[in-house]
DNA sequence: TCTGTGCGTTCACCTAGGTTAAGATATAAG
DNA sequence: CTTATATCTTAACCTAGGTGAACGCACAGA
């Protein structure tokens, strides 16, 4: 059930043989989302994860006052899946959420696990999104230690310019790690 | 010339055999590091990688202003190298700095990439070593996200227990992304 | 011994961003 | 048409942490 666009996307990373993208692609199921419906809620166990088809989803804790905070957006192509919790095999610390109606292809996560662990390709394909996984969360660090909020926001302007219009500022300011008042008086100046 | 303690500490990552070790082990030789001394500068090709055998280092990047912003410490056992530069095969954007006396085990990090890359157990050896990277910068997110200064000191305190003493207060602050005068004014309350 | 320099502290003042509350607008629901 | 609900904005006030400068202390070197 995996596309041509998602096979090229992700072999890309390493070379994987079409026998093996056709051993696993049976795994995937299209499955949609209605907008604010949850792929993956807190203390559920990661039974699926998923490859974006179309549409937009947003990676989020919940503090101990309620408040959230968004760790990251997914849109065409990315990979929905709680990265930490299944590497640590525990309960999601995560909520992963549509933001709009959107086309997921879904795979059981410890089924895809199953397949692919041990063999060499995709041993080599888990290392190279591991690595991206990391490079994304290293440019977040340097963001929040050297960047003013506003320096982010404008950063993530650049990074999601294809998708910012679709996200609603609360959102973008949890993002930035700043309070929807904050974005608003920031963007001003 | 890795020590027992080396491949037992890293062969917990993926089953690497011992036949593995021995190719790979002649790569690393023993370095001293004296206080203040680089491993590695900004603007340097990331040529060598190391395992910390005893001291301490601290990785850093500096700022338009100057201004120094310490990523992370690694000690005993601790890898020494510029993990995202090597992955985009580009200049350093980081100094690794021994903050004391230290030994280290050093490979040329493109030979040390050469005998590992496209062999199993070093696949999975290398997605495991990206996945803890991962975790580390996750956590760290997490951290600047819903943490404030004083709360990211504690837990600071806490990962760092047994070396915290040995590390100046302005590079801790440094780490925890505030000055020194506010470290020393938070340490009060 | 005296002097420098590295490091932590304190203080007075400043600023980015948080907090609380109140509107403004828009769209959805009755 | 009328009332909710969601989103964004503005404003008054508050606070964590930054800035710049001074001071104290320890230790290193001449």
């Amino acid at each position: 059930m995996l596309t041509p666009l998602i096979t090229d996307h992700y072999g890309s990373l390493a070379p994987i043989p079409a026998d093996e993208w056709e051993r696993v692609g049976p795994l995937f199921n299209r499955k949609s989302f209605k907008k604010n419906e949850f792929f993956l809620r807190v203390d559920e166990a990661p039974l699926y994860l998923g490859v974006v088809q179309s549409g937009l989803f947003r990676f989020y804790y919940i503090d101990e006052d309620g408040k959230e905070w968004v760790k990251s957006f997914e849109t065409n192509l990315g990979l929905l899946a709680p990265y930490a919790e299944i590497l640590q095999d525990r309960p999601s610390r995560t909520f992963i959420q549509a933001l709009t109606d959107s086309e997921v292809l879904v795979a059981p996560q410890k089924e895809f696990m199953a397949a692919v662990n041990g063999r060499l390709c995709w041993e080599m394909f888990l290392r190279r999104v591991a690595e991206r996984f990391y490079l994304k969360k290293e440019n977040r660090e340097y963001e929040f230690l050297k960047l003013s909020a506003k320096e982010r926001w404008l950063n993530f302007l650049e990074d999601f310019k294809n998708i910012h219009q679709e996200i609603p500022d609360y959102h973008i300011a949890s993002y930035l790690g700043i309070t929807p008042q904050s974005l608003s008086r920031l963007r001003k100046t």
